[in-house]
DNA sequence: TTGTACGCGTTATCAA
DNA sequence: TTGATAACGCGTACAA
């Protein structure tokens, strides 16, 4: 039972009114109340209840992130981003996971709502377009980041999975190689189809046919399985490099060649996606491309407040950037 | 602006307090009004406002967690822990960063008791005690997780550090190893300490006396880099095993043995701790001790229930396991 | 310069 | 079975 401006009132011998002006600093209170109150209010520990002033306001400045799975480092990082801005504007955030499970998406939505928050950041959501219809009755503003879902939707940053996917492609195609084997996944349809639309466009582009057999999503629990369990198939195929859908994927990748003792990059190159931290702790350290998962973040938070704010915004597309690390390597007998 | 209970009042023709009654399915409401209501409820999609019950029922339903920076993968494996527990009991959770600044810790558990959390839980705190004395104005169970600061303070749930270093050191010691190094850090101290109590612990029960030279915790902006800095004095004062603070400290040692061509674990064992993701997919991967730090935040959070409940609680302390991978080998020409 | 009265959305108490 | 009213803690229009 915490202490009120009531309290406070009864303490100093004046209105509970008083006290609530002299502790905001009106110029209505003269100096001295207001000193005396807010030296009594120091003394009795007041707080005042965000409880009762957002009842008030209608405002909780308060931000919910939905995200699917805290184990993705990839996502938590996006959070961080949301909390430094976040923070910085007065906001605090609710934190909840979906658990990769669209209804509990919901589920978690729906509680936002009921505790009002003011607006919603999904993180790599699946649900994406279902949010326009349920939009109609929250009228908080939703921000997606990296959604997963095909069709438009509200607001959106996001990274530009098929100009990041040719930068990966031209890069091993320059270094010689022309049998380049993709592993992708279906739990992530949008950008899956992306980093294979860029990479369709890199073969393009250099002129080069490419084989649909080296493209290939191996059912696995995780992402990691996935990776080990291509190997098989691209060797069969003989595939000279590997573009992943993301750096778990290729550190399973990595693992299984080690494994099999298929030298990475000397027999195989390896590209990831993400530039996660054990990217640079793997050996070879990977090749990869960099997300701006903080700035993802940052900007999805900036677009959130310039909504509350009422200033137009416009979605986000931001650019990727090839990390060249150790696990890509000159085709042998292949021309400079 | 949210519709509300009066104005599915006005659609309906009844009181407020009749379509707050029917929505909770209160028994004196006549099953028609009350599924009439509902069905109004519903097409209007109405969401109740969990600020207007929290103001009265003087329960928020939220619990604030406070952690030093998201960039420690090992601290976000507690929250998950906690959001599970959180979660399926009804609670949301805040989430704020301290970046490391006690100052900003303290600002954030402010924050966390103006928004009338019901609970808040701190993870590697460096404030610690500190708390006791806020305490008295703050009314809010606070429980605190792997703290890092000396002395008594309310309740917490924490690992049992110096056993886990006895573990390490034991492994070390039964593989032939007499000189172990241990690279430590002045960033966390307590746990810091603690396990090189442990460490100090095992060789006094092994019956072998301990070189202080061997101890270092070199000044350095990371942990992957202190473990780098650490290689040097390390070969000098003739180590053949190294025990570190954690497995980011380890893995910078592994990077940096493998820039000077020391070769892991032949001519240097090396034991982590924590078990981190990567420490599973570098090379080697890394011997290490895991802790169970899901479990660390379940535990917590079902303390901080308990305690909203007024159940008795017990502070806890975990064990750690061992963990031995490929980063730790028989010393040679020792005898078995 | 200070106080009274009302409302934010909900639930509980009492009366009808 | 239903309704009027007060209360939770706070801020503000209006009155004094």
């Amino acid at each position: 039972m915490s202490i009120t401006i009531k309290d406070i009132a009864k303490a100093a011998g004046v209105s509970h009114t008083t006290v609530s002006r002299a502790l905001r600093g009106s110029p209505a209170i003269s100096d001295e109340t207001t000193a005396r109150i807010r030296q009594l209010a120091r003394d009795m520990g007041y707080t005042p209840s965000a409880v009762a002033q957002s009842l008030l306001s209608r405002q909780t400045q308060t931000i919910g992130v939905v995200i699917t799975t805290i184990a993705d480092p990839f996502t938590v990082q996006i959070v961080g981003g949301v909390e430094e801005v976040a923070q910085a504007a007065g906001y605090s955030v609710f934190l909840s996971t979906s658990h990769n499970n669209p209804e509990q998406e919901l589920v978690v939505v729906e509680t936002f709502h009921r505790r009002r928050v003011d607006a919603i950041i999904v993180i790599s959501s699946r649900v994406g377009s279902v949010y326009s219809s349920r939009l109609d009755q929250i009228q908080v503003p939703i921000v997606l980041v990296n959604n997963q879902e095909e069709g438009d939707y509200l607001h959106s940053v996001a990274v530009d999975d098929i100009s990041a996917a040719q930068l990966a492609i031209e890069h091993l195609i320059s270094l010689g190689h022309r049998r380049i084997g993709y592993i992708g996944t279906a739990t992530r349809p949008k950008s899956n189809r992306r980093r294979l639309d860029g990479y369709q466009a890199a073969f393009r582009q250099a002129g080069i046919p490419f084989d649909p057999v080296l493209i290939r999503s191996p059912e696995a629990d995780s992402d990691i399985e996935r990776g080990q369990a291509g190997l098989g198939h691209l060797k069969a195929a003989k595939a000279t490099a590997v573009f992943c859908y993301n750096d778990l994927t290729a550190i399973g990748l990595l693992m299984a060649c080690r494994q099999h003792n298929v030298a990475v990059p000397y027999e195989l190159s390896i590209v990831g996606f993400d530039d996660i931290e054990p990217a640079l702790y793997v050996t070879p350290p990977l090749t990869t491309i960099r997300q701006p998962r903080t700035k993802l973040g940052q900007l999805a938070t900036k677009m959130v407040l310039d909504l509350l704010n009422e200033r137009e915004v416009q979605d986000q597309i931001l650019d990727c950037e090839l990390v060249v690390r150790k696990s890509t390597a000159q085709l042998p007998n292949s021309a400079q």
